[in-house]
RNA sequence: GCUCCUGUAGUCUAGUGGUCAAGGAUAGAGGCCUCUCGAGCCUUUGACGCGGGUUCAAAUCCCGCCAGGAGCACCA
């Protein structure tokens, strides 16, 4: 496979018309062949050489990368591996609208991001460094009659753009053009008073491709370069140039963007200039999240979530800190090929391929949530502790010794739904419960708050009963576990756990899996846990 | 409304004219295993949007329809 790769594509040609036809394929070849396309699950980029490849993201800086930009990175990242190739940063720092502004912070949340994602960029680049290089090529375009400066006002373009109506500048003398061009330049209009447009052609079917403005004038405050410029270039205007100058040989992003590639190509075309090519991919949702960074940046900012690492937002270092691995992410990613179909997917598959790298190494503690305490009568005396493996398949990851009285803590959950039942602690022993639970006393909360329940030791074999998971009192530890579902979930944890270091993963029994967070946000609270999924 | 894109099982995907009585993953069902509602193993249900055409042969090419989606910002 490598070596016919390595004969140059005219030259493969050549050796297939000498050969009389197709080189016939070794069904262990094809096999191979199907196993590679099935790691990397993505077509070959066309026209792609080794080594030669620059690819690059170009994320607006207005919050974290979450989950939906992840695509973006692991799409390009997963090509600039395939073909040895470069990989960019670029941030799209342009002023945005009134809506859509940079955001400071942002700029080191993208790059923690990445760095969550395990993706390192051969270069960083920001649009807001590179005013002048777009101002550049402006006066030659107004010369070659392929852009024009349009003074009407927003609503007027918006409405003649629909009737396919032109301008009264439009055709007006290239000299003309560059002296407003100056003016704009040189803070003659206001913001909203002039544009510059690039001529397409008025009566194009399309109505979204007819003359659209690649620079206004805005007088925001720029979180980076101030108010140094006032003239600022769209998206599609900065990437015509950009791509050019950074020597980008490919473009792959949302289908959302298939207008600006056309307007880069109409660029292109008439500065004579040679840009990339294009691929995209249709829209990704998650089915049970409605992220919206507008939404996330409010809770963010008022402090209604726990920073941009809210498992909410489902920003890359949010799943990094839920223990779910980039791996996981990339795999899921790359499962959906480059298809520019729209596509909604459950969570649940970015879950089981974290499950699948996570269950072999990760070690088991037990959690119980929503406890109760469960007094054991005639708990033997001889029991003071037991000895628990860290991983039921996998000896070698040790034991940990657990003390014992006849205290415990179990879910109150599953007590209701045992009650008068016999059942096992998983591991320990079976006890008989009472016919029906002692009701809590009415206003306090808190763990132990419910009087206790009493439980009848029975015996210890293990017998086919239910099992529910227990913490032993003795050292017990308050654990507060942050779910999507409750960011405060209260819990009690065995011993072990109060020594877990920030990034510790385990999986609570019964439970799921979950990672240890620097700071406990209950002051009851021993150690804080970030949940994962089940 | 206009422009463009997409339609393979519940979901995602492979498939580029015959080897497809359609493969994989995930979810579902059943079983085995397991002192977790986790993992593993085995079995199993389940799909080419519809209608025409081209062809000896169509999931694959063409046309029409239908259904989804995106774009139609002096946002990205």
């Amino acid at each position: 496979m490598d070596e016919v790769a390595a004969i140059p594509a005219e030259g493969r040609k050549a050796r297939l018309d000498e050969l009389g036809g197709p080189i016939p394929v070794s069904p262990a070849r094809k096999e191979a062949e199907a196993q590679h396309e099935k790691e990397h699950g993505l077509p070959p980029l066309p026209g792609a050489e080794e080594g030669k490849v620059v690819l690059r993201l170009a994320p607006f800086p207005s919050g974290s990368l979450h989950i939906g930009n992840a695509r973006g990175l692991f799409v390009n990242e997963e090509y600039r591996r395939r073909y040895h190739g470069k990989f960019y940063l670029v941030f799209d720092d342009t002023v945005g609208s009134e809506e859509k502004r940079p955001v400071p912070e942002s700029y080191d949340l993208i790059l923690r991001d990445m760095e969550a994602a395990g993706i390192r960029p051969d270069a960083i680049y920001y649009k807001s460094d590179r005013l002048e290089l777009y101002y550049r090529d402006v006066p030659r375009l107004l010369d070659l009659g392929a852009a024009y400066v349009c003074t009407c006002p927003a609503e007027l373009l918006r409405k003649n753009r629909e009737t396919g109506v032109a301008c009264g500048e439009r055709d007006r003398e290239p000299t003309w053009q560059r002296e407003q061009w100056v003016g704009m330049l040189g803070g003659r209009y206001e913001p909203g008073e002039a544009v510059v447009r690039v001529k397409t052609d008025m009566g194009h079917p399309n109505p979204a491709f007819r003359d659209r403005v690649l620079f206004r004038i805005s007088d925001f405050d720029h979180p980076r370069v101030g108010k140094k410029y006032r003239v600022w270039p769209m998206l599609e205007y900065a990437f015509a140039i950009d791509d050019v100058l950074l020597g980008i040989t490919h473009v792959i992003r949302g289908k959302e963007l298939i207008i600006e590639d056309m307007m880069e190509e109409a660029l292109w075309s008439a500065l004579g200039l040679k840009g990339p090519t294009f691929l995209h991919w249709g829209l990704l949702r998650i089915r049970e999240t409605k992220i919206s960074k507008s939404k996330s940046y409010k809770d963010v900012k008022s402090g209604a979530y726990d920073g941009w690492a809210d498992p909410r937002t489902w920003s890359l270092s949010s799943l990094a800190r839920r223990g779910i691995r980039p791996e996981a992410i990339r795999q899921f990613i790359l499962s959906f090929g480059l298809s520019q179909a729209d596509i909604e997917v459950p969570a649940e598959t970015l879950y089981a391929e974290n499950r699948r790298l996570l269950d072999p190494t990760t070690a088991r503690r037990s959690f119980v949530p929503s406890p109760r305490r469960l007094r054991v009568e005639g708990m033997p005396t001889d029991l003071r502790a037991a000895r628990l493996a860290n991983h039921p398949e996998h000896p070698e990851m040790g034991e940990r010794e657990v003390a014992l009285s006849d205290l415990f803590f179990l879910p109150e959950a599953d007590l209701l739904k045992n009650v008068g039942k016999e059942i096992r602690l998983k591991d320990l022993i079976n006890v008989q419960l009472p016919p029906e639970l002692p009701a809590s006393e009415p206003g306090q909360g808190g763990i132990n708050a419910a009087p206790e329940v009493v439980a009848r030791f029975t015996d210890r074999p293990n017998k086919p009963l239910p099992r529910i998971q227990w913490v032993a009192a003795p050292g017990a530890v308050a654990v507060d576990v942050f779910t999507l579902d409750d960011p405060h979930l209260l819990g009690m944890g065995e011993a072990a756990l109060a020594s877990a270091k920030e990034g510790d993963l385990f999986q609570f029994e019964r439970f799921g899996f979950a990672r240890a967070d620097p700071q406990p946000l209950d002051a009851a609270a021993a150690r804080r846990f970030i949940f994962a999924h089940p």
